[in-house]
DNA sequence: ATATCTATGTAATATCATAACACTTTAACG
DNA sequence: CGTTAAAGTGTTATGATATTACATAGATAT
């Protein structure tokens, strides 16, 4: 088990410096728009960005209210298109149980992740537990169903907000 | 693993009879209401009645729909009032990448399920792998986090669909 | 009987997401 | 170059999902 699992990234501090995470986020979509030649346009590089600086899951619409760039209120599909661009890239997820958006903690490894969503302060932690996918997988496998995409979001307390 | 996985139940087949699945929920739902001094009313019997007929995930509209035991049509509301009362009771799941609802098909039973979801025929199956979700617990408490509530969902291509 | 808790009826509104279509920019190629 | 095709944008409207608020009615307990 230990052999199997990948190490589990840390769940975020509430206060770590985001900094990084935005500057790595927003060179490895650089990277790979170039090197898929797709263009990283300013909608894009704008709703990365956004998200990138946050480990809680945004709303669309709270990512468009900061969408002030061009200085004018974006309509909302102007959000709706940069985060399905973002997310066929792999630099963004989606989290269906809170309809909602975080940047992706494990970008360019190929990966199946698991969300740990904090109820409390809302910050999302990232497994890649290839452990849990595989078995996910196996167990499908023996009811003769074929995985083609894995949606697994734990909701609960994260270890900062567990201590008080 | 074969040890500690429990049998998963079968993916329903695609023609197979509601009737008996509807009666044994409804039976439930009876049994536990009376424990538990709840009241199974009209409108909960109705919602829990339309989802059990479909092992298809059904919108809170399109129940809505079918809620036509009063005559008149219904208020969104009321179906999500009594979604919700069936949710807690565990015998209705809600799966979030859909938005949509499925009778539990493992009611009474204390479990925490992954649901497999035909792209395809939209039918959906319910396994109880106790392995993966104790798992998941396992790799949430590495980093502090304490897991209340799991939401699995396995997209993909049930067996009928692929053998076609 | 009456107080209390639970459920219902009804209207309005909030929140999340996409469709349609005209126009503009970019890249590719002769 | 200049033309063309593909991709991206702007704008408006609408669709789909879900909740709030509050008044009324029914059940339960003492």
């Amino acid at each position: 088990m230990g052999v199997l699992m990948k190490k589990p990234i840390q769940f975020p501090s509430r206060n770590h410096n985001h900094r990084s995470c935005v500057k790595r986020l927003l060179a490895d979509a650089e990277k790979e728009c170039h090197r898929q030649k797709l263009r990283f346009t300013l909608h894009r590089r704008e709703v990365l960005q956004i998200i990138a600086s946050s480990h809680r899951p945004l709303g669309a619409y709270d990512i468009l209210e900061q969408m002030n760039f061009s200085g004018k209120r974006q309509a909302p599909v102007v959000a709706y298109r940069a985060l399905d661009f973002l997310i066929n890239l792999g630099l963004v997820h989606r989290l269906n149980s809170l309809n909602a958006f975080v940047a992706c903690m494990a970008a360019g490894e190929d990966h199946t992740a698991q969300f740990l969503i904090c109820r409390n302060c809302k910050n999302v932690g990232e497994l890649n537990s290839i452990w849990v996918s595989e078995q996910i997988v196996n167990d499908a496998v023996q009811v003769g169903f074929r995985v083609d995409q894995q949606v697994v979001e734990i909701i609960g307390i994260c270890s900062e907000c567990g201590e008080s």
